[in-house]
RNA sequence: CGGGGUGUAGCGCAGUCCGGUUAGCGUACCUGGUUUGGGACCAGGGGGUCGCAGGUUCGAAUCCUGCCACCCCGACCA
């Protein structure tokens, strides 16, 4: 089988598959849609969740389990919600098979019908507040500060491995709150978690902001949003946290009695990040040798290869300082391997390492051995060094620390390189079509044009920045004065 | 659902237009040997209902009809 990389260059599509089949992250599956995570992306994905976890409980949640099967007259109680998701949802009608009476296969069984039919969550707004409802009476019982970990189910018309799968996996947390104000802080400080994850574990530097109303969460009163750039120039939705206003609490009545005696709906939130964070990963990081992996998240961030010798006792000799260097790497914390598979010839071992995205990989022959160094390559750069073996697992440490710092720096920079200014429409459409990335420009504020605009340049509002300037202008649509400037995309 | 494309060995493909030995190539796999500082080499070997179902023909991967699946581009979307 071919290992090539399709050239970025060649079809960005093709690149961002073959990164994801032949870097071992995922298979397509038997299932239309679905995916197969392999157990490299699956560490990967661990290793994603037990970041965000621990901090979700530094932030005072705990997690919980709600039904994967939602009755289908939850969904129909807030009318956005089902507005936004009824066209893709997955329903159960029938408990049982039998076998077909005129031969053959089985089939589903017409006496088995449900009386209530049941979606397969597309996420989990309604069976949660149906839930809550029972939780909550009083002042004292809120806030509630639920996460769960869950797959759900999303029936998109095309599907791209981990960016948008019929299934995925994700995190989303509800909260109920007491107050608008806290519900809001709530809102606003999961999205500065995700935020930080982002730019802190994944390098990944992301424009915190809050969506225009057609881009909203079907039932939300505001979105708001972690974007990022992928290198093709498209943006990338990596999280989102809603405030929910007093929504789902009217739907499903949810009411607590305040301190004065009084009842009052309930303030919500809801929060979430999925498997897409892996796409995200992939398409900002990677080149056309393989993946690329952030070191601190990486499910393995050093690999060490000793070299074959024909003399057994030179083999031992590498193979015994590869072990050095692996038992005082992982006395570090450092998540490390040792590769001294015999049958494999060691260019065919740094190809599929590269291809793998490990961080650095360290080469140990004899001569190096001899001289009292082995040889370090890093991933992200591709540079190789001799280093001195002696205290090589600081120098490592120190190596994955800035690698982790250079991705992050790489990203920002082309970022940052890729948020133009449009004042026109000729601009505007020229920018999409040439440079890509996001484009700053100003907008009426209606939905009607916002509509135009997609449908005229397939570029889409990614978000009104959270700390954006004000600035009086016209937009590029329409004329109409604006106060200030938004950020366009064409998107994932 | 519209437009385009592809189904032949685990994977990647040629062969199909113009029907004709035992269906081929690369890679992967197995055995033996030589190798091992950037995807090794030599020799031998195993593996196929040519997507499915019909039809035409002395003869079908190839022609005809119908069906199915998947991929890419759009609409939808985290």
């Amino acid at each position: 089988m071919s290992k090539e990389i399709t050239s970025r260059s060649e079809d960005y599509s093709q690149w961002y598959n073959d990164l994801v089949l032949k870097g071992g992250l995922a298979d397509y599956s038997a299932v239309r849609g679905c995916m197969v995570i392999k157990p490299y992306g699956f560490a990967l994905w661990e290793n994603i969740r037990d970041v965000l976890d621990r901090r979700f409980k530094e932030t005072g949640h705990v997690n919980a389990y709600f039904p994967l099967f939602i009755p289908k007259s939850f969904l129909s109680k807030e009318a956005a919600h089902v507005e936004g998701f009824a066209k893709e949802c997955a329903v159960v009608t029938h408990y049982r098979l039998k076998n077909d009476p005129d031969g053959g296969g089985i089939i589903v069984d017409p006496d088995a019908k449900l009386e209530e039919e049941l979606i397969v969550r597309p996420t989990s707004e309604t069976i949660i507040w149906n839930t809550y409802k029972t939780w909550i009476q009083s002042w004292r019982d809120l806030p509630i500060l639920v996460n769960q970990w869950a797959n759900v189910v999303r029936w998109e018309m095309r599907t791209r491995l981990f960016l948008r799968t019929a299934e995925f996996l994700w995190q989303e947390g509800h909260t109920a709150h007491g107050t608008s104000q806290e519900a809001i802080q709530e809102a606003e400080t999961m999205l500065e978690v995700y935020a930080q994850f982002a730019e802190e574990w994944l390098a990944l530097p992301v424009i915190r902001g809050i969506k225009s109303p057609n881009e909203r969460f079907a039932g939300a009163i505001d979105t708001y949003c972690i974007e990022a750039l992928m290198q093709d120039g498209k943006a990338l939705q990596a999280g989102t946290s809603h405030f929910l206003g007093q929504n789902f609490a009217k739907a499903f009545d949810v009411k607590f009695t305040n301190k004065e005696g009084r009842d009052e709906y309930v303030w919500a939130t809801s929060w979430g990040v999925s498997t897409r964070l892996i796409g995200a990963l992939i398409m900002a990081h990677s080149d056309d040798q393989g993946l690329i992996m952030p070191p601190k998240l990486a499910p393995f961030q050093v690999v060490i290869i000793p070299f074959i010798s024909k003399k057994q006792e030179e083999t031992d000799a590498l193979k015994n300082t590869a072990n050095e260097i692996f038992s005082a790497l992982k006395a570090k914390g450092i998540r490390v391997k040792v590769d001294d598979d015999e049958t494999k010839r060691p260019g065919f071992k740094f190809a599929e390492y590269e291809l793998k995205g490990y961080p650095l990989r360290v080469v140990i022959g004899p001569r190096d051995l001899a001289n009292g160094v082995v040889e370090v390559a890093r991933r992200d750069t591709k540079v190789k060094n001799l280093l001195p073996l002696d205290g090589i697992e600081n120098t490592l440490e120190n190596l994955l620390e800035e690698i982790q710092n250079d991705m992050y720096q790489k990203a920002l920079t082309f970022r940052d390189n890729h948020i133009t200014e449009a004042n026109n429409w000729e601009e505007f459409t020229q920018l999409l079509d040439e440079k890509g990335g996001f484009i700053s420009a100003h907008w009426d504020g209606t939905p009607e044009t916002e509509d135009k605009i997609k449908e005229l340049s397939k570029a889409t509002i990614r978000c009104i920045p959270l700390d954006n300037p004000l600035e009086d202008g016209k937009c590029i649509l329409t004329g109409e004065p604006s106060n200030q400037r938004v950020l366009f995309a064409r998107a994932y």
